[in-house]
DNA sequence: GTAAAACTGTTGCATATGCAACAGAAAAAA
DNA sequence: TTTTTTCTGTTGCATATGCAACAGTTTTAC
């Protein structure tokens, strides 16, 4: 966001101009991938959105990352020797383009016209990457429910530039992404309420500070 | 450490060849940087340990990153418009390379003769910082304090291969960085000893299971 | 060396959070 | 359409966690 530099029409050259890259079509509900075997993948979403999800042995979903339009994950950003089991899937039907970290560090330079600019975007790529992490880091420091949820419509908020915002996920799934039981959330949310903080309609909640 | 990328080979480099750098040394407890205006400067270790530091409205201190050597930070991590203050405090004597993001990616080119192989090497370093806090984020969505505590010692453990780690902070340290009441945290440490999963001798710990 | 400051382990108490269960609403599937 | 599944809001209860306070220890500063 804060670079200059044109992350569709990236992708979209990505997708025409080079050959190590592939193309897959997802219905909602599919497992795109798992992180179990270390390849250095890189995925783009293309269409559609998805989850990066852990279940942990009491059954506990967590959703580590929510992924749309244009944004990038991949086992490539994760460490080799994690014995967690984490898996990508389609929350609604989704096009993912794949390709390897290492093809576009080595193996494509001979053919692809594109490898130059790929590499040369590739560090923005990824330092837009790191900013989303640490905003999800921001969030997950925060100490209580109200904290979390307050932090997460301000991140909203900010990034609309508008005091209403629309939550993208279920309230169910946003328990999930903030780490937290569901029936304590919406508790919270309703104390939120009474407290004035908040206005919420469904989905959409309006910021009253 | 996964991919075959000589960092400290690297920095050596920078250090000597790039002229948009610059090198300061600071005391312990001293400010290396705050994350107000928003510059998009990176910062490499050189020598000591600097922790990434947020204080909440109710005087909360968070630990959200720990540095030593080869370890990366910066503003040009973090969104353009976060509301919190966060800073960088030396925790013991520690040298820092100065850089802007900008000046690698533009203004160093003409003159620099390492500027090339920097390119090359900054989406290595900013993927390893990915990994880094894809790494903690996996602690920070565990949903207790066990889990986070048990977490963190495994990671540490693989990490060094050794079913006995050191813990790099102090006690209270570490409960800023896992975002928890230090007084909870040494409760549950308590219980983890009672229950047989860990003995702890000062900052020792091995690993039972 | 002595004084001051920070760290550690512990405890009682208040409360936020997790857990289980349920019914009505909404959404998806058939 | 009808049926099935998922989502939502709520509540009672158990417990993990936060908070405050304290004393003993260790570390830092003078």
């Amino acid at each position: 966001m804060q670079y200059n530099f044109n992350k569709t029409l990236f992708i979209e050259k990505l997708k025409s101009s080079c050959s190590k890259t592939h193309v897959r079509n997802f219905k909602k509900g599919e497992t795109i991938t798992t992180y179990i075997e270390k390849r250095n993948q890189i995925c783009f979403v293309l269409k559609g959105e998805a989850d990066l999800i852990r279940y942990d042995l009491n059954g506990n979903k967590t959703i580590i990352g929510h992924f749309t339009l244009g944004d990038v994950f991949g086992e490539v950003f994760y460490p080799a020797n994690t014995n967690n089991e984490l898996f990508v899937e389609a929350k609604k039907n989704a096009e993912i383009l794949f390709l390897l970290y290492d093809d576009i560090q080595e193996k494509c330079k001979k053919g692809c016209q594109f490898h130059e600019e790929l590499k040369e975007s590739l560090s923005d790529i990824i330092l837009e990457k790191v900013i989303e992490l640490n905003t999800r880091i921001e969030l997950l420091t925060k100490r209580n429910t109200r904290d979390k949820l307050l932090s997460y419509f301000d991140i909203l908020s900010s990034n609309r530039m508008n005091k209403t915002i629309t939550i993208p996920f279920s309230y169910t799934d946003l328990a999930d992404y903030l780490s937290v039981d569901r029936s304590a959330m919406t508790r919270e949310l309703s104390h939120l309420i009474e407290d004035g903080f908040i206005k919420k309609y469904g989905n959409k909640i309006t910021l009253l500070y």
